[in-house]
DNA sequence: TAGATTGTTAATCGATTAACAATC
DNA sequence: TAGATTGTTAATCGATTAACAATC
């Protein structure tokens, strides 16, 4: 294993920052630089790259167009990746409607839903298709991986049903705990339990002397 | 400080979990038995309750209700907390027209966007505002948490503004690391990244010997 | 009682941070 | 050269896991 899940975050964002940098005309960048840019400790920013066998220059810092290549390397930006959404609901909608996925070698190619109503849906961006055709769909387009924004009551089904299909990476948005095979990968989103989280903390440090009342 | 931040993001899946037990009409519950259901060693579920000073009974488990009572006293669900949305794009809207979050004593109240031809939006929840009525309605609605799903590019300026009105924590969607005073909470919520990483970790352990062509 | 489960202390593990040699 | 920065090794820190005593 070449690296663990909070590289492979941290290499995004420094993506992210070296991006802008690079549209604002700078050549090169300094690990406290960069790290200050991305909420990381200049150490941090050195040990990552070194453990993903990026070189800099000493005391010259990085190039930023070899580092926006190298980490375009490591995420296999050369083939565009295919994507599914299952479930078109108030998420799944927001979701197909995206921009931002494309300029990453990103596409939504298409989605499904049991509710066949949202079948004729002429405003989205690919079709919307019948559970029933999502496992022949997954095969003949080569899909690995899929977005699922399906209520929680279902979640695990339709998470068995993707994996049954050929699926190997499922992006889930429902607070459950999936049950799957050891080698397929799940990222969880809960936004609800990320808000309960957020009020938590800020409850915590006292919301006391503000607002004392008219 | 008593806990750090995934001890309650667990405390949080014990609870959906234990809210479905208690559906089904269990009363009781072993830390082992909780542990299978969320994903987490039994050592673990054992240590957070301790942390959180939730007593077992030797040899008899947990008491479902009680837990279920504790864990919402940890929350201070007793109190509505009030939410607001800033940016009533895609995902905002979202957001906005999810149902969940009532359940757990959390509520939007109103939300916000620069776009005039917004405010007269008919098919959402709550009214959407003026950035300039966002101030005021902060700090008489005492408001501590806000949801900001805003483009890119104007994230910071939007954060600043929030914290300025006296927001104590941030749900950031944008792929921002954002600069704000030690005493203020963020939580990242970026989409993008996360499909990345996914389809990353998923590329990783190869995707061959399935859809070999026609 | 014997067996099973909690609750806590100790051990392990991994990730971050500190230190510093290498070198431009 | 002197100063600054990288790259790597060692130290620290925190979280998870293992072990086990307490006890129902």
């Amino acid at each position: 294993m070449i690296s663990a899940n909070r590289n492979i975050r941290r290499l995004l964002r420094y993506r992210n920052s070296l991006c802008k940098m690079q549209e604002l005309g700078f050549e090169t960048v300094y690990s406290y630089n960069l790290g200050r840019e991305t909420g990381v400790s200049p150490e941090q920013v050195r040990k990552d790259f070194s453990q993903f066998g990026i070189k800099g220059n000493k005391k010259g810092g990085y190039n930023i167009n070899e580092l926006l290549i190298t980490i375009r390397e490591i995420f296999r930006k050369d083939e565009l990746q295919k994507v599914i959404v299952v479930g078109v609901g108030n998420i799944g909608n927001a979701i197909l409607q995206y921009k931002g996925f494309q300029k990453n070698m990103i596409e939504i190619v298409a989605s499904f839903d049991i509710d066949p109503t949202k079948y004729k849906k002429k405003k989205l961006p690919v079709p919307v298709y019948s559970l029933d055709k999502l496992p022949k769909f997954v095969v003949e387009h080569k899909i690995n991986t899929a977005i699922m924004t399906v209520p929680e009551r279902v979640a695990q089904d339709v998470a068995d049903l993707l994996i049954e299909a050929g699926i190997k990476g499922i992006m889930n948005f429902a607070p459950t705990v999936l049950k799957v095979p050891p080698h397929i990968h799940i990222v969880n989103i809960c936004i609800g339990h990320e808000l309960e989280s957020l009020i938590y903390h800020s409850l915590q440090m006292g919301n006391n002397g503000r607002g004392k009342g008219s």
